[in-house]
DNA sequence: CCAAAAGTGTTAGTGATACACCCATGT
DNA sequence: ACATGGGTGTATCACTAACACTTTTGG
């Protein structure tokens, strides 16, 4: 800026980064992908890649998802830059890390895209990680708390229709603790978050719960816990 | 990443831009400087400029901010980074802003470095800015009482020594509304946020009020309202 | 003695937590 | 009939919000 020409400076690489969370077989999900080019090949590692020219921010983090999950419509939010200059040992890379929510069901990974591996990896047990990527989990993690604390992003992992127990499990989870059933239900109802159908979830081997579905106030910042 | 020379795209250029607020004459001010050249020349803008290719995002920040202030030791956060394409009509610039939080008593801007202006706006009366400057700083006024709110940033817009009535004024000038007097005290005295030194201001025309310190749990994370 | 801000407690209401038993279904 | 999770209410405690008067100084 000022007094400067924009197209003389030296120029970094600019990437995305998305870090895909979802809750499945009662535990939390991290979306990684194997790479299979130095530096770090054959390392897992968050998927992401170049922003192009001409490509807002969001939207490269919206198509490296695609291309990498075939999932649209997906919780997503920006989460930090990280802009160490040794954090890619090549050449000077800075990070654009999302963060992103689905609820498993909606989709399945691509068999394989490209030649490289794609799998979710419990949150709680991790394998070492290219680059910085275990730092940006890390914080990816923080954040996701912090938003469940004081927002409504947690319905994003579920489907359209969910007990209340499958929510209180979600919170569980991820706050990895316990809650007290009772006073997490008195607090969803009194926050008119959820309404109820008139369906059951079925062929469970005791009493069938109720069904619920997403009230529109979900979408506004509410305070949870 | 994955298959892909990293040298061989077509790189955007990355800037830092630090939204700097500090608490004066009852109001909220922001620092903004003169542009004095194209494009917007002579609009004002949110202090910045490109990240050296061996600096990191928050070196980059705190060099600006010296650069324009010759402040250092402020409060430093990442806000969020800008990434529309067009928001520079030259061409493709990301910026990485940060936002800052000083006691304006620390220091005095430097009698105009560079041949542009540097001066203090009003946060409620700002002048028409360049490029998206105008929702990057909608962005970090939002930010900023999101952080009042559940942190004890406030404190680092304050003197070492100050009255309770000065910390609740802060407050008071970011929420833009009144608070309870004793209420505000009891919270903050029973959060053990300050410390009583045996000083009282003087030279005022009424009761002089107990001038307090900075106790050492400000750091750490604590919900204030 | 007047103006100006400092300083100080109590009450009522609201929300958070802790806690235990009966119910409906499948096997 | 047994095992499994579903579903419900009450009492206590802590925190929040509302509110008015006396004190100390300078002018």
């Amino acid at each position: 800026m000022k007094g400067y020409d924009a197209t003389k400076f030296e120029r970094p690489s600019v990437t995305v980064d998305v870090i895909l969370f979802t809750v499945r077989d009662n535990d939390l999900k991290v979306l990684l992908v194997k790479r299979n080019v130095d530096p770090f090949k054959d390392m897992w590692a968050i998927p992401g890649g170049f922003v192009k020219i001409d490509e807002s921010l969001e939207e490269a983090a919206k198509r490296e998802l695609l291309e990498e999950t075939n999932v649209k419509d997906v919780y997503l939010e920006q989460l930090y830059t990280f802009g160490n200059p040794k954090r890619d040992p090549r050449t000077r890379v800075i990070t654009v890390a999302y963060f992103a929510l689905v609820n498993s069901e909606k989709f399945k990974l691509k068999a394989s895209t490209d030649v490289k591996e794609v799998n979710w990896f419990s949150a709680y047990d991790l394998p070492d990680l290219a680059f910085d990527h275990k730092s940006i989990l890390d914080y990816a993690l923080k954040r996701l708390r912090w938003k469940l604390e004081y927002t409504t992003v947690a319905f994003s992992l579920l489907p359209e229709e969910f007990t209340l127990t499958d929510l209180q499990k979600i919170y569980e989870i991820i706050f990895h603790k316990e809650l007290d059933k009772r006073n997490f239900r008195k607090k969803i109802k009194s926050l008119g978050l959820v309404k109820e159908t008139t369906q059951f979830k079925e062929d469970v081997a005791h009493r069938p719960p109720k069904l619920y579905a997403k009230n529109k106030k979900i979408g506004e910042i509410v305070e949870i816990f």
